[in-house]
RNA sequence: GCGCGAUUAGCUCAGCUGGAUAGAGCGCUGCCCUCCGGAGGCAGAGGUCACAGGUUCGAAUCCUGUAUCGCGCGCCA
């Protein structure tokens, strides 16, 4: 409808440069806005504005000759110049009626555009350290990730979803350790566990699984028992995760191993071609990455003066393979604790040729479990935090999801767990919920009472004039432009918000007017009309991965 | 010390990339069930957008500075 409109807009700006009413010739980007105050109207137009100083005119002078050339367009009810210069514009009510008639005829994919022109996309997510259980703040990041993911999908682009395994470093080599000293305490001896092990339960399972399967590890050599305990966590944690993530409703494309550089001797190739353009040099038996030329605030060290790597060189690597992979944008979604890297590694995509804005990092914060209003936190002993399992297991999947969507990422973000279970209002997901299964229970209604369901395009729809009704509509008109502009910023809690308002919307005419009324034609339109609701619920909902239940 | 981010209603936060009278939820106050799910809805009170300058037709939004808070600054991962 918008687009309906720019269109109209710019025809007439092309009159007006063409029986020279308007001289400069300059045409600038037309923007139209819905304005937050219904009285100015379904669009408005800050164009006249934006011209008055190329025209050497007032903004008021020049809308006036634009009004007179948009002539007597049929769709436009009415068209004012107000304020300072803004045009607004009031559509014909039918025009709503043709929103309708969309949702109907793309059901799921209402919603869904190219804006993306298929370019490929990949966001990397989670990538928790193979070390063990995900806990709740990797959940923020894992709704996050996959919302977005969803997000840009659903704006036309080509998404791939990844998981980077940290199996390489020193982290999974402590993680082997921590079993190691758990299976020989097991067999009796006595053993100082490691400051820097890890403490957690788990560990213990690990190290009893381990010896049941496979005893032979007993009689290994210290160093060899290592790996074999290394080997053994890394690959049942990974299990693990994989586990919690399903049942958070969560599935990768793939799970990139940062072993697989070394093995496939990528670190050291790409290190090379870093090297052949002349972006590292060694300095006291080290080499760096001269990050400093593409504004990180020093130069980082690629690989240690002891001849190993750091943990950035793999990261380096990395990131070079997902272009040579062929991603044209690349997102990572990292614990904002890691901001400080976000210009280094924004410096090799930069080195590499790329724009810095080519990689987008998502820095997700903190999250403060609460229970009834006060700080919720588990026994204070090391390692033993608050695991997503556990929330999801009390409050539900779609409850979590929503609520590490509710907030912008970078934002903290306060989780009341009493709160998120709640069945009434109060609950933002329940409120959401409630109003999919309630024109659902309407339907159900409708049908049982033998009341005819409305079929698509052949609906009297002119029995739909009450405002409330066509501001519904109108609202479920911005549900495409709201996905894309939650795609551009990568910010999925703008669909939150967007659902909270259109429940909130359908609840309050649901308390105003009856669907099931007495006359057949007023009954049909509205059936249709609510149907539209609930469709976009679902869709929205759906790009969350929250359900939309029939009944609740 | 340097860098990054924040600062909007009592609380938690939005604010559509610079637009018109700054919004929502919670909490508070007062209302609405002969009604398809009251598991809802309506109304009211509540603001110097941290502060001071600047940019322009126009600033919560962009720039500079100040204050307060948080985080980051390893040849750790």
């Amino acid at each position: 409808m918008k687009d309906r409109l720019r269109r109209q807009i710019s025809d007439a700006l092309q009159t007006c440069f063409a029986n020279d009413t308007l001289h400069s010739g300059v045409v600038p980007e037309v923007q139209i806005e819905v304005p937050g105050n219904p009285e100015y109207g379904d669009f408005s137009s800050n164009l006249a504005m934006t011209m008055a100083r190329a025209e050497k005119k007032s903004p008021r002078q020049i809308a006036e000759v634009l009004v007179a050339a948009l002539g007597g367009c049929e769709f436009l009810s009415k068209v004012e110049i107000a304020g300072p210069g803004f045009i607004n514009f009031t559509l014909m009510p039918t025009c709503w009626y043709e929103v309708l008639d969309d949702i109907a005829a793309k059901r799921s994919h209402y919603g869904f555009s190219q804006f993306g022109r298929g370019r490929r996309v990949q966001v990397e997510f989670v990538s928790a350290n193979p070390t063990g259980p995900l806990h709740i703040g990797h959940g923020r990041g894992a709704a996050v990730g996959d919302a977005v993911a969803s997000i840009l999908q659903a704006a036309g682009f080509d998404v791939q979803r990844e998981y980077y395994v940290n199996d390489a470093g020193n982290q999974v080599a402590t993680l082997g350790r921590s079993i190691w000293m758990r299976l020989r305490e097991q067999n009796g001896e006595t053993v100082v566990f490691p400051e820097d092990g890890y403490q957690g339960e788990y560990i213990r399972e690990l190290a009893a699984k381990l010896i049941e399967e496979d005893p032979s590890v007993t009689a290994l050599e210290e160093e060899e028992a290592v790996k074999r305990c290394t080997a053994f966590g890394v690959d049942n944690v990974l299990v693990w995760i994989a586990a919690d993530l399903k049942d958070f409703g969560i599935t990768f494309d793939k799970w990139f191993s940062e072993q697989s550089l070394f093995d496939r001797n990528m670190v050291k190739n790409e290190l090379a071609k870093l090297a052949d353009k002349g972006l590292s040099y060694e300095q006291n038996g080290a080499l760096w990455l001269r990050t400093t030329d593409y504004g990180d605030d020093k130069d980082r060290v690629l690989i240690k003066s002891d001849g190993s790597p750091t943990y950035f060189a793999s990261d380096v690597a990395y990131h070079m393979e997902k272009f040579d992979r062929g991603f044209e944008r690349v997102i990572d979604v990292w614990g904002a604790d890691h901001h400080g890297y976000v210009p280094r590694m924004k410096a090799v995509v930069a080195g590499l040729g790329h724009q810095p804005d080519d990689l987008e990092v998502l820095l997700i914060q903190m999250v403060n479990l609460l229970r009834d209003g006060k700080p919720y936190t588990m026994g204070k002993r090391s390692g033993n935090f608050v695991t997503l399992r556990e929330v999801v297991e009390e409050v539900g999947s779609d409850a979590c999801r929503f609520y590490f969507l509710m907030r912008r990422s970078d934002s903290q973000l306060d989780f009341d767990l009493e709160l998120a279970k709640r069945q009434s209002s109060d609950n933002p997901v329940f409120y959401v919920q409630y109003a999919h299964a309630r024109v659902c229970s309407i339907y159900r209604n409708a049908e049982e009472q033998g009341v005819p369901l409305p079929k698509p395009g052949d609906i009297d729809l002119s029995s739909l004039i009450l405002p409330e009704e066509l501001l519904l509509a109108k609202y479920l008109a911005r549900y495409p432009e709201t996905v894309i502009g939650a795609a551009q910023n990568c910010e999925p809690h703008r669909v939150v918000y967007y659902l909270q308002e259109l429940a909130a919307q359908f609840h309050s005419y649901y308390n105003r007017q009856r669907v099931l009324v007495d006359d057949p034609a007023t009954t049909q339109a509205r059936l249709y009309l609510i149907d539209g609701v609930r469709t976009v619920l679902a869709n929205a909902l759906t790009l969350l991965g929250v359900k939309a239940p029939e009944r609740m």
